[in-house]
DNA sequence: ATAGATATGTCAATATAACTGACCCAAAAT
DNA sequence: ATTTTGGGTCAGTTATATTGACATATCTAT
């Protein structure tokens, strides 16, 4: 058994305001673009995981952004009008919503991450792989309780 | 030269959207504590703030959190006047105002603090030593620019 | 001593993004 | 046939941020 040190409650504080910062930051970048198309970082986290997770379905993007319907509808309705997103009827289950970006969400999206990848790129490229791995461990173990 | 394959695009999305979840359930955790005494997340990261950094002045605290004085301003006169923070005069440069928890304020962040840090604590606990660092060392480049 | 810069405080209006609560419909599951 | 699920929407409210304008005290530099 180590003494496990870096345990200590000062550590951990560093990390809290880390983690803060590291979300903020990284949020923050892209920011000039979405307001060229009056977007939020609320529509930022959905395009997000839209885009990661094509073909999602409401709940499912529900689950992942952790905010109400009503508050996902706004956003849904203002991306619909858009035309960066699009909805199609499930074929096996016709209640689900399926989600995709369409042409235009996938250029606006490319556009967000071109601004927003910098950051992570000089991060990762000034590390070596291992670091990277680990730092994937670390973040994963945070999430998933 | 390596391959850098993990810093394939796919790889960065996926940190992207790892770091929103850390961020949001790192500061989730103790929202039913912030709760009960009427505070919310903004009032919890000055709180956060002011407890790392001691006799922090309003500059200082508006450079680490990045919102507006008056943003700021309406948060601490919440916190001032609940007790939880102290205010002092610079005793070198008098226009300058030096922020503490008082034991009251100290009291509410040990409480925060104790929920919000299970989640990293576990973290951790199941890491080695070595991926901590490494972990510490890329959040550190992420923040840093 | 005075002029300008700096640190802070505050009023007012507005924007963004979330919330609660109450309903609704259509389709699936039982 | 009834209940449950997936999704949509109206209305009102809250939390947290913004912009812009000004005010005051104190420090710095000439």
């Amino acid at each position: 058994m180590k003494d496990l040190l870096y345990l200590k409650d000062d550590q951990i504080k560093d990390f809290i305001e880390q983690i803060f910062y590291a979300y903020r930051e990284t949020y923050s970048d892209p920011r000039k673009i979405l307001k060229k198309y009056s977007f939020g970082t609320a529509h930022h986290r959905a395009i997000h995981i839209i885009e990661r997770h094509k073909g999602i379905t409401i709940s499912g993007l529900l689950n992942k952004l952790k905010i109400t319907k009503q508050s996902l509808n706004r956003v849904l309705r203002d991306l619909i009008k858009n035309k960066s997103v699009l909805i199609k009827k499930g074929e096996i289950d016709s209640r689900q919503r399926h989600i995709f970006l369409n042409e235009k969400g996938q250029k606006l999206f490319d556009e967000i991450f071109l601004e927003q990848k910098k950051r992570i790129y000089t991060a990762l490229k000034n590390s070596d792989s291992d670091s990277v791995i680990k730092f994937k461990n670390v973040l994963s173990k945070i999430i998933n309780e």
